[in-house]
DNA sequence: ATGGCTGCAAACACTTTGCATCGGC
DNA sequence: GCCGATGCAAAGTGTTTGCAGCCAT
């Protein structure tokens, strides 16, 4: 989905176009995986006057529209990032580090060939990265 | 993972086998794919005084030694399964169905080429199933 | 100007925790 | 009998909603 169509799709669902979106919009794309207390405390630094309920009100918006996507990243709680082909998110549990991977097969035919119109799909395999397998020591979520 | 093993298993952790554990146990292994609710409400059928945060508990114990796995299944909580051979949940978002199907790749090799160590996978594709595109009428989760 | 959008605070759903009691070992 | 496990209720998260005022169209 490409940031610079937005103003118009949402206009042509009958959306408006606003300040907050567009900030909103702004943030994801240059930051995926955030969580929505991320999203909103990054929103704040530039407007401070943003509430928490239009950024779970816009999350909930986008991702209606297919602009987004949620995942929980290892997590219990959502994490989203602008649509894109399908992927896989390698998620490390020590460190959080995620690493996005092209899907190994095709998903649609995988589901079509049991019956499934697949229209989303969230793959993440969890484990340790290199990195904090090489020093065992308490690295924490950045 | 054997459920006729989990005794002994529990008492070399350490744990202890009690009525609630083993009732939860029976309930899980019987049904894949419940939530914390429902497996609540059919412990109450057996044992009418056994109480939510022993079910939060219990599945946080058994995931925690690798017993049981959670996934959210297209919601945004929990659900729960005994562990099992890598597999991916194919979910109908009209009606709720749940269909395993075995991954088509080796996730353990795949992970371990991108320099992580997969301890743990969570592949869902949600989508609409065969019956739910033939009666497109409102076929509710069940 | 009009109706959708926002901020705020209250309400919600799911999960965890504190504490006295109970029951495996 | 000891100490871990349970039930209950209260506290915590993350997310949604009601409402008066604001602003994109």
């Amino acid at each position: 989905m490409d940031r610079a169509s937005m103003p118009a799709r949402l206009r042509a669902e009958g959306k408006r176009v606003t300040r907050e979106r567009e900030l909103l919009l702004d943030i994801i794309v240059a930051n995926p995986h955030l969580d929505a207390t991320e999203i909103f405390e990054r929103a704040r630094g530039v407007n401070p006057r943003i509430g928490l309920a239009t950024v779970y009100r816009t999350l909930r918006l986008l991702e209606t529209l297919d602009v987004i996507d949620s995942s929980g990243l290892g997590e219990d709680h959502s994490h989203y990032e602008m649509r894109q082909e399908d992927h896989v998110h390698l998620v490390c549990s020590e460190c959080g580090a995620v690493l996005d991977v092209t899907v190994p097969f095709d998903v649609r035919a995988f589901g079509r060939r049991r019956g499934f119109d697949v229209r989303q799909t969230r793959f993440e395999l969890v484990g340790v990265c290199d990195k904090c397998r090489a020093e065992p020591h308490g690295g924490r979520r950045p």
